[in-house]
RNA sequence: GGCGAUGUAGCUCAGUUGGUUAGAGCAUACGGCUCAUAUCCGUAGUGUCCGGGGUUCAAUUCCCUGCAUCGCCA
């Protein structure tokens, strides 16, 4: 069997973050169990590239776009391999081959007559990158940016996805694991239920020119999602090639739920359009809240791979992430939340387990695996619940419910721990009388280690490692046959045993020990999550503000938080003092009181600097006075 | 505004077609063991199963309604 698995390209207007991580751990996680299970195993990741946004960015930095996209895309790259992350093709939406690809296919789809010209008019944002309906302006401005949209009109391309509508209604309809977990199918369906509208695919290159041209009008460049889905085809070459046909048929698309709809329906449509079958499984996620907030960059509170890894290492990191997180549903990362895993199932646990039977077997067995005498019920029941486990957890991998599978293994590590104490192997090998039993608990103890060891792989492969070596073995070949009980060869050497895992003190090591390893590991500019917990930032409502006297930057700024407080901020030149009455902003509430121009300033307010303005930070109104941002 | 999901122990969640005293892990308290990374094992708990109404011999489970949170659509 084959199976091809993906994550989105992500955008590199942004860092990769906590998010791009945990859908890139999914997949490569996911990749490594098929591999596990025997499979011939495809995994691709990469990045998008093209846009308006990218420009923007770009001369930001003060850079090229081709530059800034090098630069951005290299740091995705090289960020994977940090998280054990391995993917067989990372792909780019500048590589020269896609570009092509997408070319070809706008031409076959427009000449079959699924993609016309039209005219329309409407309110265009520029930060969203799109147009917005009349429904969606607040006040008459754009949701997300405060600005008013303009009024515009142009003329674009179309894909005629109301054709398909009816063909994918009903695939979804008769193939129930096409969008999975459940949730996410109903919302399609639901969404399916009104006519669809044709998908705008094109930008003039008046307004955008950093993208791939229309094959048939050079005055067009495509507009993201033409561009964009393609790269799940590209990155296998065109569609008659060998690597094609192995693996088209069995493409798996792993996606954070924001973009559902693209995958959901833009994409199969455009399939359905291109003549190809659509792919076979797209596994939808949901997203980390940091603590009780939202993860989101102008909150400021979002965590990099970098930071992650330096702070837990690699497998700690996929194990919480994978363990924490009910596949579909959102879940909150904190650093305690990191530490409790880690202490409880890692270091306790699973760790000491292995640390505990190791050492026994060098005292009491002379380090070799024993071969196992006439076992007892004690120790059938072990073994029995290590082959329960192994079903289990091929079912609930499978079905992408990560976090069960888990579960299904930590259940027979605290079995094995029981069946430790109760069988008691210090006392048993105070009795000569006892040899043979006592040789079958640790021979079904190391078995049991050995098959953790099995299934632990795709999700920590250094743990895997580490345990496969302490064992001696290397548990090469597929699961099916390794699974099977009393392949240990009796004899075998044990090894003294490596800690698998360091117990962190919940306070002390969490906070101090990881800052001076970032430094080391020769990343600059890098904070860890707790340096980053350090500044408390909060959510404070502004009651009163008043321009400074003989300055023309700074505003006299009073908040509740919820105590009150006197804030200098230098944004006068952007906001008048009655703009600021209610809104609810984000201050740095532990920051050193400093005097500016005779005023004391009991803190800062947050905002952004876009170009050569500033635009405070603010959040809903129904958050609360006081709230801690994290 | 329309549709949908969720609401269970302090926290994170599991609860199979309605059926005895509603479960697991973490956290807490106490006890046991000493092979082990001060780890492990056991015991003890606490629950208006979101509120209200209904169907039923019986409801956490089914129906209606309200509230809260979230999502999609408009």
């Amino acid at each position: 069997m084959s199976t091809y698995i993906t994550t989105p390209i992500f955008y590199v207007n942004a860092q990769p973050h906590l998010g791009h991580a945990y859908t890139t751990i999914v997949a490569d996680t996911y990749a490594r169990f098929r591999r596990l299970c025997g499979d011939d195993v495809r995994f691709q990741t990469g990045t998008d590239e093209h846009g308006d946004k990218i420009v923007q960015a770009a001369e930001q930095a003060g850079e090229s776009p081709q530059a800034y996209v090098d630069r951005i895309s290299a740091l995705f790259r090289d960020s994977w391999p940090l998280l054990e992350i391995a993917p067989d093709n990372f792909i780019r939406t500048t590589d020269p081959a896609h570009i092509k690809n997408v070319q070809a296919i706008l031409q076959k789809v427009y000449d079959q007559g699924d993609i016309y010209f039209s005219e329309y008019e409407g309110l265009y944002c520029q930060g969203c990158e799109r147009f917005l309906t009349e429904k969606e302006l607040v006040a008459g401005n754009c949701p997300d940016h405060l600005k008013p949209p303009a009024r515009i009109r142009e003329q674009n391309y179309f894909f005629r996805m109301s054709n398909y509508q009816e063909w994918l209604l009903d695939h979804i309809n008769s193939n129930p694991d096409f969008i999975t977990p459940e949730r996410y199918k109903n919302e399609m369906l639901s969404f399916l239920s009104e006519p669809l509208e044709d998908l705008c695919i094109s930008r003039p290159t008046s307004r955008l020119t950093w993208g791939i041209p229309l094959p048939f009008d050079a005055n067009f460049v495509t507009y993201v999602w033409f561009d964009a889905l393609i790269n799940y085809i590209s990155g296998l070459g065109l569609p008659d090639e060998e690597k094609f046909a192995t693996y088209w048929p069995v493409a798996e698309h792993v996606i954070a739920k924001d973009i559902l709809k693209p995958h959901a329906i833009f994409w199969p449509t455009m399939l359905r359009a291109m003549g190809l079958p659509p792919y076979k499984k797209l596994h939808v996620h949901g997203y980390w809240n940091m603590g009780e907030t939202k993860m989101s960059k102008s909150l400021g509170n979002v965590v990099g791979p970098r930071e992650m890894v330096a702070e837990f290492g690699a497998d700690v990191v996929r194990y919480f992430l994978l363990r924490d997180m009910s596949f579909g549903l959102d879940a909150s990362f904190s650093a305690a939340a990191v530490v409790d895993r880690q202490n409880s199932d890692l270091a306790n646990d699973l760790g000491n387990l292995f640390s505990r039977s190791l050492t026994m077997v060098g005292k009491f067995m002379a380090g070799k695996v024993p071969a196992p005498g006439e076992p007892r019920q004690i120790d059938t029941d072990l073994a029995a619940a290590c082959s329960t486990m192994v079903t289990t957890y091929t079912r609930e991998m499978s079905a992408f419910r990560f976090h069960l599978a888990l579960r299904a293994i930590w259940e027979v590590v605290g079995k094995a721990n029981k069946y430790i104490v109760e069988t008691a192997p210090w006392e048993m090998a105070k009795d000569e009388e006892q040899r043979g039993q006592l040789s079958t608990v640790f021979y079904t103890l190391l078995e049991t280690l050995r098959l953790i060891a099995l299934l632990v792989e795709p999700v920590m492969p250094a743990a895997a490692a580490k345990m496969r070596a302490g064992l001696g073995v290397d548990n090469q070949g597929d699961l099916a046959t390794l699974a099977t009980w009393g392949r240990l060869t009796p004899g075998t050497a044990i090894a003294k045993p490596e800690p698998l895992f360091p117990r962190l003190e919940k306070k002390k090591e969490a906070q101090e020990a990881p800052a001076p390893q970032a430094e080391k590991d020769g990343l600059p500019g890098v904070i860890t999550f707790a340096e980053f917990g350090k500044v408390e930032l909060r959510v404070a409502e502004i009651i009163a503000a008043e321009k400074i006297k003989k300055s023309d930057r700074l505003l006299k700024v009073t908040v509740r938080a919820p105590e009150e407080r006197t804030i200098v901020a230098g944004i006068a030149e952007f906001y008048q003092p009655h703009e600021l009455l209610g809104r609810r902003v984000i201050i740095v509430a532990n920051l050193q009181p400093a005097k500016l121009m005779g005023v004391s300033s009991q803190g800062m307010v947050l905002a952004a600097k876009d170009g050569d303005r500033l635009v405070l930070a603010t959040v809903p109104t129904e958050v609360a006075v006081g709230s801690r941002v994290a």
